[in-house]
DNA sequence: ATGAAAGCGCTAACAT
DNA sequence: ATGTTAGCGCTTTCAT
């Protein structure tokens, strides 16, 4: 017997109160059309009167859908991160999905991680954030709706948005290279990402392009962290290298290199231009205020939620591999050189 | 008829190929130890070869719990609310718990989605993350485990953690008085916001025991983001305002009011101190790096996941209302007040 | 247009 | 120690 005592009301209790069978109550709960007019206007009488709201468990458990999208990423706190989840979440919830965040430290958390939800079939698609990150794309389970954010898959197999992240990094040195800088240096994220590798390759292309050659003594490789940028320059400082201008792959690393600089004795942006990427908050309140490539996150954690929900409505429609373009912000890390002869830049 | 041929398998299909009724698979899953040694390790083969996962939706169905929390804050970009969450999230799933998290940026968008989340059934626990951020501590459901992150509730039925925000403040200003300083200047957040109010609280404490007193025209409200520290000072530039020191309720309006002091020809902190509460990510990159009180994020949320299994657990046990300290961290935005004259502070 | 019956995959009595 | 019988609250045939 339902319990219309305690609890909450079912399909039926409503269904008793209306005079009709639960199946009936079903129909309009999914909207059916085959409910004569009078006998809906009962039923919705009695779902309201009842305060009745369908168990979203059983529904599922009936039809074999949850209405849940979970996101994977290595950590929740780092900006870029929660500002693309909660684009997709909200994204997701406009079509009616839940949307489930938990972190992911390393390949084996993540491996657990994805055979509790997906094989317990907790959610219906998953969202990756850089699955590259480490091997974890190993570990991504086949034949179930899949997004990547930040990196592109191997294999066509799966739909994914990244920030283009080769275009950005060109930008940011023909922007170098447009106030008269020859000696680039470079600081990538940790080289086992891809988008480090991609904003590489767009240096390597920017220099080029404009005639110059790298030079390998003037890249370092950091982990993305402010620390990294600070301990970057100070190896500089010890071998002399001799650079008027530096790319730092994101903001924070761009900060803590402003500040080594700053205790070195060379001063942002007169003895040496600084550029980043990302744009993060308070870009403009560090000093001096930073020069950077923006990154739509929010559009990019949409367009996520998109191609996922895609994936979970059409199976068969086909996966979608997009890049989003960033965009060069000018405040003052970076000026035009200025050499002490007084001249143009030499040959 | 079990679908064993499409799809993952179920307990039925173990059972048929261990040779037992699915109600024994059922105990070993459920580590029932009513279940003979060799018929276990029988049962236990056959998952293991079939990889059989339990749908964890048709449990939550048969037995009511679905092993998820939620939680819900203002937006989840914020720096301080993503580092709850995450310390959240990773508590819950140690005690085999998921965690959803949403967004609801006013009071309406809260109600709605708390219905969806609580009456649906999507949920076994919320954490209500600001919940006097407006008046939507309103439409939190009765009779359902909640935890407030932020702010004590109004009466004691529900647990909550909360920075303790007034000892943050009474320490922030008794560290500027130990200063010599005795124009303190006070910014704070959203006066319908708890903290805010608490803060404040302490701020007047402070000074009075110092046998300061507090001057109106030394108090701005402002809302959390660093243009709004940059308004307050520039309003008290306006007003001639006479002050040494600045309590700013948070880093990013201390970090504000910092560049509006600096762009009206004032030092800090040689002409001025600035103090914060959070000690924001590159606090230390900052110029001056930011004085500020430490609170320690990852510990709230931490307590409040388990406040929240707590509750969820064990509905009879009594409420907790708990307060975590801040930690005065000091770096270079305050300093001694240095008199003109050259002589000690004037009585 | 409506209802009856079956079943989603599991747990929870109550058998034996 | 193991099996049988009922559900959990809903959707989905298939009847009528």
């Amino acid at each position: 017997m339902p319990n219309h005592s305690k609890g909450r009301p079912t399909i039926r209790d409503v269904a008793a109160q209306a005079g009709v069978s639960h199946q009936t109550v079903s129909r309009v709960i999914n909207a059916d059309p085959r409910v004569a007019p009078e006998t809906r206007a009962r039923i919705e009488a009695v779902i309201a009167r009842l305060s009745y709201q369908p168990n979203a468990i059983a529904r599922s458990m009936a039809h074999g859908r949850i209405n849940t999208l979970a996101c994977i990423a290595p950590n929740l706190t780092d900006f870029t991160f929660a500002s693309l989840i909660e684009a997709a979440e909200s994204e997701a919830r406009q079509h009616g999905y839940f949307f489930l965040s938990a972190s992911a430290a390393d390949a084996e958390a993540f491996a657990a991680l994805t055979e509790q939800l997906v094989a317990a079939r907790r959610v219906d698609g998953l969202m990756v954030i850089n699955p590259f990150a480490d091997n974890r794309f190993r570990y991504v389970p086949r034949d179930f709706p899949i997004v990547f954010v930040g990196a592109r898959p191997r294999k066509e197999t799966v739909s994914s948005v990244a920030l283009d992240d080769h275009a950005a990094a060109v930008a940011a040195v023909r922007h170098l290279v447009s106030l008269g800088h020859r000696r680039i240096a470079l600081l990538t994220g940790p080289l086992t990402e891809d988008c480090s590798k991609d904003r590489r390759a767009g240096y390597v292309e920017a220099l080029r392009e404009a005639g110059l050659k790298v030079s390998p003594t003037l890249v370092q490789e950091g982990d993305w962290s402010a620390t990294s940028g600070d301990q970057a320059v100070q190896h500089w400082q010890q071998t002399d290298a001799d650079y008027t201008a530096l790319f730092a792959q994101n903001d924070r690393m761009a900060v803590g290199a402003i500040r080594a600089l700053r205790l070195a004795g060379r001063r942002v942006p007169d003895d040496v231009s600084v550029i980043g990427v990302d744009d993060m908050p308070l870009a403009s309140y560090f000093d001096p205020p930073l020069t950077t490539m923006h990154q739509d996150l929010a559009a990019i954690g949409r367009t996520a939620a998109q191609l996922l929900l895609r994936a979970v409505l059409e199976p068969e429609a086909p996966r979608e591999q997009l890049k989003l373009s960033a965009e060069l912000v000018v405040r003052q890390s970076t000026s035009p050189i200025v050499r002490e002869g007084g001249g143009t830049h030499p040959r």
